[in-house]
DNA sequence: CGCCGATTCGGACTATAGTCCGCTTATGAC
DNA sequence: GTCATAAGCGGACTATAGTCCGAATCGGCG
């Protein structure tokens, strides 16, 4: 399309910043929501709750949010972030370090496995809501397919994996929110954090 | 409690038997449910339409099965007890086979992970509904405890394993329906009964 | 056959996730 | 300050899983 045919008015950028409003009800939500979970345990607390004490209408919540997944995943963005920049720029062992003293894959891997467990404990409950609302939202979610990413990439440089690919989504099918919760009563935190790294072993 | 204070009319064995009606509504809603299940998919069909077609109330259709995931449940109990009872008491190297001539725990294993892979990927769908409703429901079946035991059983007889039970509980959750179902189109059946085999055989 | 209690039936009801669309309001231009 | 426009709002609406309880039915017994 030539320039000259743009109309005037396409080409006013829209504001790309959130409206004053959207941001204080976005908050709003944020806080009543994390205090509400607190409480009462993030399965008890319905949509309808979190809108009315953030004082906002449904339909704000979820064109905000998409969907109950999508609240927890922005309650957990800040400390999901935290975690994904220590891997992608902190020191050694869990991030790559010094390029003078880099951590082999090995030690990188378990490091991975300790630092997810550890976020993972932490936030049980709204990791298990993120990705267990709607059919496989766990594997659709960019968080996933980050973990993945890293993980396979480990497993890639170690050498020792066929399958780099399969192998990571196998480890992280043992360090999903479902299945440590279910493990949890069954064997207790030390056994799961110990099966997780021997089989982080036996892979890379 | 001593026998003479019961009051008669508790002695009266009540009927063991389902009420003529109940059978035959029990088998009205297994053929309605498998038959819209086939024609829309397991995903669209609402347990309202199942009652509908069956001709029962909604009333009937939970009161009978629980809920969806025991709705899914009732249509594969045919289909996995077969695998349970080759498993139990079939011909090596599934089964046990004859004292004289019984697997290794590794091809048992495989032969394990082979056969359920077969099964599943068969009913992907169904087994998925039945493992996917409600929290936590896959490791609360019966079946999931009895695939657990079985590999538990033969990780701990191989003797590599530190911890069976735990390890039982990561193979198993590669072979979970919402897993696998999420990694097929991304990998393909090919890479995925690879993969798990390749698992087994690290393991065990 | 007709009675009676236990069992089962079935649809109205609740709770909750998620959608839709007419109304309101913030914001940038003049 | 006023205006136009797009972004945002919010509550009524839908769809669906699952509950409840009065009504209907079955089947053994006299």
């Amino acid at each position: 399309m030539p320039e000259g045919a743009v109309p005037l008015e396409l080409l006013r950028t829209p504001p790309p910043v959130e409206r004053a409003d959207a941001a204080r009800n976005r908050a709003a939500v944020l806080e009543a929501a994390s205090r509400l979970f607190a409480e009462h345990g993030v399965e008890s607390v319905s949509m309808d709750q979190v809108a009315a004490a953030a004082g906002v209408g449904k339909g704000t919540l979820f064109r905000r949010f998409g969907d109950k997944a999508g609240l927890g995943v922005a309650l957990l963005d800040t400390r999901e972030r935290a975690l994904q920049d220590a891997i992608l720029r902190g020191p050694a062992p869990l991030g790559p370090g010094e390029a003078h003293a880099t951590a082999t894959g090995g030690a990188r891997l378990a490091a991975f496995v300790t630092a997810y467990l550890d976020y993972l404990l932490e936030h049980l409950d709204l990791v298990r809501m993120s990705e267990t609302a709607g059919r496989g939202s766990r594997y659709r979610i960019g968080a996933y397919r980050f973990w993945h990413r890293h993980v396979a990439l480990l497993l890639g440089t170690g050498g020792r994996s066929e399958d780099p690919e399969h192998d990571a989504h196998a480890l992280l099918a043992v360090l999903a929110a479902e299945h440590v919760a279910a493990l949890l009563p069954e064997l207790g935190e030390e056994r799961i954090r110990a099966g997780a790294l021997r089989l982080a072993a036996r892979l890379g």
